[in-house]
DNA sequence: CTTCTAAGTTAATGTCTCTAACATATGTTA
DNA sequence: TAACATATGTTAGAGACATTAACTTAGAAG
């Protein structure tokens, strides 16, 4: 009487599940099946449906929680900026103020973001979700971002965010953003020979951020 | 008896038409058709029903032509590379061997192309056709890159493709990249100051390619 | 002139997004 | 504690889309 939708839901566990008819929190369930089926298939190939199976719920479901497919997409991308900007603050955590490793280190977050979550950082930072025009989703690309110039400026002795070191931030997460599609492409070894990806930060750090 | 099917035939041009029922050249027809809807709506927005509708056919005709939806957009993006690569062509005329400013001339072309075709630009250089998983796509990105990369061979006075000239295009590649990036969401103003585009190009290949 | 084939067409199938109308819990308030 | 308001589900269905199958046409080749 109680467990006749109860089809697929043992699969899942993101939340409280309180009822058996109400979910707990679907919003966050259909945010992580859409995240895994599009890191799977890319956003083309990802369906809402498809995010309501694997929820357990009907395809109508998801309109309770977002306007439409695009906003899932939104929902999907935003929340993994969060993380990404977590692990960015956890990365610099230790590492000594004014300290050029500081920059390496969220230099090689980076890569590593681009490296575990392709599908999700080519939608942030490869110019796909330009066409959604989310304000809280340009807001946090800025946040990383001035992270980056504030590590900057503290290497060149710089008490604010000035000209240069806006030039200076801008050539090293330009570089790093190439290298991730180089790493992405497997196409490093090729073109660096036996270097390893901390000799190229390290070596990048040191052009950039020298006088 | 003839024209019963030239409902919107007149607004296209690009073939040779014969009898009305048969269009003439219906590839390149749909091929234009999906690349200024892709332009305009992005990759999600356009439909091939809509080209169908555009180019005046029936929303069959294509499979005539492409496999499927994907093919019809990896075609349009390979006629994009096409164009591009002529482009980087035309802009080396003229300018002597050996000089860097052939190398700031193929950057300047490669923004221009990113400001001038975005949608393109960014199907090819921010990472989605990877899903596509074409290999003439592939082939033609290496061409360009290694256009890039006997220009500053020469620039260095290098006879070959060596892991120094390599290394320089990449960072060279990489900076340009992100420039598009950033002059398509119109914050260059915000970075650069009153710099212009030519300012920060030659900037840059004064630092990349000095000895 | 007949015939072959490339390039169209119509019609149909199954899937998809999204809406409207209805159902069920949960928490609030009398 | 009972009644209600609200949030969060459901079913049913409309309209668009991608793709296929079977048929048609016209231009070329023998």
């Amino acid at each position: 009487m109680e467990d006749t939708k109860n089809l697929e839901r043992s699969s899942k566990d993101p939340g409280l599940k309180k009822s058996g008819y109400h979910h707990g929190d679907l919003r966050a369930g259909l945010i992580e099946a859409t995240r895994r089926l599009v890191e799977e298939k890319g956003v083309d190939g990802f369906s809402v449906s498809e995010a309501c199976r694997a929820a357990g719920v009907s395809t109508a479901a998801p309109y309770k929680h977002f306007k439409n497919k695009d906003e899932m997409v939104v929902a999907v991308v935003m929340e993994g900026m969060m993380r990404f900007q977590d692990n960015m603050h956890a990365a610099l955590e230790g590492i000594p103020e004014g300290s050029p490793d500081r920059v390496r280190a969220l230099g090689r977050q980076y890569v590593n973001f681009a490296l575990t979550e392709p599908a999700i950082f080519r939608l942030k930072f490869g110019g796909y979700t330009d066409a959604l025009e989310d304000e809280n989703l340009d807001e946090a690309g800025q946040g990383t971002f001035n992270m980056v110039l504030e590590e900057v400026a503290k290497c060149l002795g710089e008490s604010e965010i000035t000209q240069e070191v806006r030039r200076r931030g801008f050539v090293l997460w330009s570089v790093v953003h190439g290298l991730s599609f180089l790493l992405h492409d497997k196409k490093l070894a090729e073109m660096a020979g036996e270097a390893t990806l901390d000799d190229l930060l390290g070596d990048l750090g040191d052009r950039v951020l020298a006088p």
